[in-house]
DNA sequence: CGCCTAGTGTTACCGGCGATAACACAACGA
DNA sequence: TCGTTGTGTTATCGCCGGTAACACTAGGCG
């Protein structure tokens, strides 16, 4: 790149943003003295900055806050693998829950941040980031169809107790935390959400088949119209290649009434 | 009792003491606006005292709060059964579990007091209380030769995935918790501490989870309005097994199971 | 060039917070 | 009767989160 394209901007040599010296200093600051740590005075004395210029830059103290916690936990993540994922699903998920555990073990102020004071409807940025990560994980279990409950409820099942466990292991004094918990705890919600079964064949052809083989037992759950509805569409994702949209506008239901009603 | 008895003392006839007052007026500031609307300040005013007062009462802030927290449990507890066991002690465990996160989802506040802000080696007096109960219920299970890991680790996992599980409930908007979540998380710990093996769900959920995730591939076969319908049914399929409540409990322990690898 | 605008950091300040010192006063026991 | 103890008060401190108003710089545009 050509000397000229380097044109002088402001910040183009300055060592280190405002915004980061303010980020890294609260960050310091909240794993030294805890939560009570990080005030605006301090953070703004220890990054050689007036208060009102975190006002600037975090319109406010839980602005500061929630900005510390996303930054410290993307570090984190980066640092790990992150994106590593392997060929099984369920191990991927084991090392995620670990790497989680394991984070909030060595930042518990940044987790408590996270995960010790939530807000109905309100979710930090940080907090998101590993939701959606754990969503992922999940997902690709009930891909290799080895999940036996939704994906949404085996997720909130894994973050439920591996959250629960982390503020656990946080209140414990290190020397006196249970060595088996942490693996117990992982193997009892994982054996619940996957079965112990072996992995079924990938692709959904094979999974409508077997699930339109199955279709009769399900009469506690689908009326006998929505089974005869359900038995159509995995027709055509299992059997007959044919032309898509409108083979099924015409099927009207099966019989008149279709109202058998149980639940 | 003779009137001669009744002497007066100066807190004989007095409505409430005060400090009784205080701990009502702080309780109902939390419930209200939550811990932030908890100051020396608006307690002492709706306490009807100085300032001050409060500090004669509870050393100091801290004091005051884990004193409410500890307060509301108690009450709570009391007013509920707290002490009725039954003959089963696993459902005795079972009910606590219930009643735990009914009491977390009804004072968000006082819970979030109790567990919200974990430090190591610290418990407030409220928490104490409730893990001791725990302890209790899980060594009765011990006691019926029901436990398959230690008394410690069991009350332990109990806790984690109880409180995770609360916490996780709190943060979510009402209408939106998952209704299938809190009875298969507590079945899920249930069964990994006692040796029950889980029960054996039917063999569609897997299908339905696994095509569900897989909806997306199927845009050459299906419309969208058909995917949309089709995941509909496939939650119905992969969410719900059939009897709610406790029937799940039941299934005796074909096999050892329980101690696949805890890492 | 000279003016304007946007961005950034400053000084000075506000009301409210948790907490404490020093005092006022009632009840009780020697 | 007089100290002691328990309880609640007045007055005040230092720190907090937050804001208004100003100062300076760089870049855009006539």
């Amino acid at each position: 790149m050509p000397i000229s394209v380097l044109r002088y901007h402001r910040y183009v040599s300055e060592p280190t943003s405002t915004r980061r010296r303010i980020l890294d200093a609260a960050a310091r600051l909240l794993e030294e003295h805890g939560r009570d740590g990080v005030t605006t005075r301090a953070v703004s004395y220890a990054a050689g900055v007036q208060p009102p210029t975190i006002y600037r830059h975090f319109t406010d103290m839980s602005g500061l806050l929630g900005a510390v916690a996303a930054d410290g936990f993307d570090t984190y993540l980066a640092r790990k693998h992150a994106a590593a994922l392997s060929d099984d699903p369920v191990q991927d998920l084991r090392d995620g829950w670990d790497t989680h555990v394991e984070f909030g073990l060595t930042h518990p102020a940044h987790y408590l941040l996270m995960y010790g004071r939530p807000v109905p409807g309100e979710t930090s940025p940080a907090a998101q980031r590993s939701a959606d990560r754990l969503h992922l994980l999940v997902e690709r279990i009930a891909a290799a169809g080895r999940l036996t409950v939704t994906v949404e409820t085996a997720a909130a099942m894994i973050h439920s107790a591996g959250s629960g466990l982390t503020l656990h292991l946080i209140g414990v004094d290190p020397d006196e935390r249970d060595p088996e918990l942490p693996g117990r705890l992982r193997e009892a919600v994982l054996r619940a959400v996957t079965g112990d079964a072996p992995p079924a064949a990938p692709g959904y052809t094979q999974h409508a088949t077997a699930l339109k083989a199955a279709l009769g037992e399900t009469d506690d759950l689908l009326t006998a119209g929505e089974q005869a509805l359900l038995g159509e569409l995995l027709d055509r994702l299992g059997g007959s290649r044919g032309g898509r949209g409108r083979s099924s506008a015409a099927a009207g239901a099966p019989e008149g009434g279709a109202e058998a009603n149980p639940c």
